[in-house]
DNA sequence: TTATGGATTAGCT
DNA sequence: GCTAATCCATAAA
């Protein structure tokens, strides 16, 4: 996946099988793309965009392929790239570890490395800092492609507030995988 | 200036 | 299965 300035739906399910690299002091943490979740547009309740552009949604409504951290719960941070004209972005929820284990068991002080959007975020390092910047190497984290794996369609998790966006089968994983986020 | 709640996680029953 | 933790962005006042 190298354009991100194509249907929603698309990019996430395209996000499928490539590989999330994140490169600190020159040491490279990869993962590959397990698990992601569309939020597409203004008319979506369960996207940001929602309620018009804020402070903190503004990322959504720039060009594609720039990244959207936000931080929720007090605890975590969301990883998502942007895609499409509209206000849309496709968030990565969960990646299986391929490369720099050890380093991610460092930051996170566990095993269970990857398998959540806020942990994979603490495993990688990604916070607000990555904010708004584009999704390239020198950035220090990008995509690169990898072979498309088969996968599922479900609806999307945490979002019943939504009401009927919240029954969209927006959300994509690899079946039987390990690394996807529980629930 | 204050109040509300969330694109989650970890730990417990 | 259930829920406390935790704090920033947002909305209300």
């Amino acid at each position: 996946m190298s354009n991100f300035n194509q249907p929603t739906l698309q990019v996430a399910q395209e996000l499928l099988g490539d590989f999330l690299i994140r490169e600190i002091r020159g040491k490279r943490l990869v993962g590959k793309i397990v698990e992601t979740e569309a939020y597409i547009g203004m008319k979506d309740k369960a996207c940001h965009a929602s309620k018009g552009m804020t402070e903190r949604n503004k990322p959504m409504f720039g060009p594609a392929g720039y990244w959207y951290v936000y931080f929720v719960y007090g605890n975590h941070f969301c990883l998502n790239i942007v895609t499409e004209k509209q206000p849309s972005a496709v968030l990565i929820r969960a990646l299986e570890p391929i490369k720099g284990m050890e380093q991610m068991r460092k930051n996170r002080g566990r095993d269970d490395l990857c398998s959540g959007p806020g942990k994979l975020c603490q495993a990688l390092k990604i916070d607000k800092s990555l904010n708004n910047l584009k999704a390239c190497k020198k950035n220090g984290l990008w995509i690169e492609k990898g072979d498309n794996p088969p996968f599922v369609r479900a609806k999307r998790i945490g979002v019943d507030y939504a009401g009927r966006w919240a029954d969209k089968k927006w959300r994509f994983y690899i079946p039987n995988s390990p690394f996807v986020s529980r629930h």
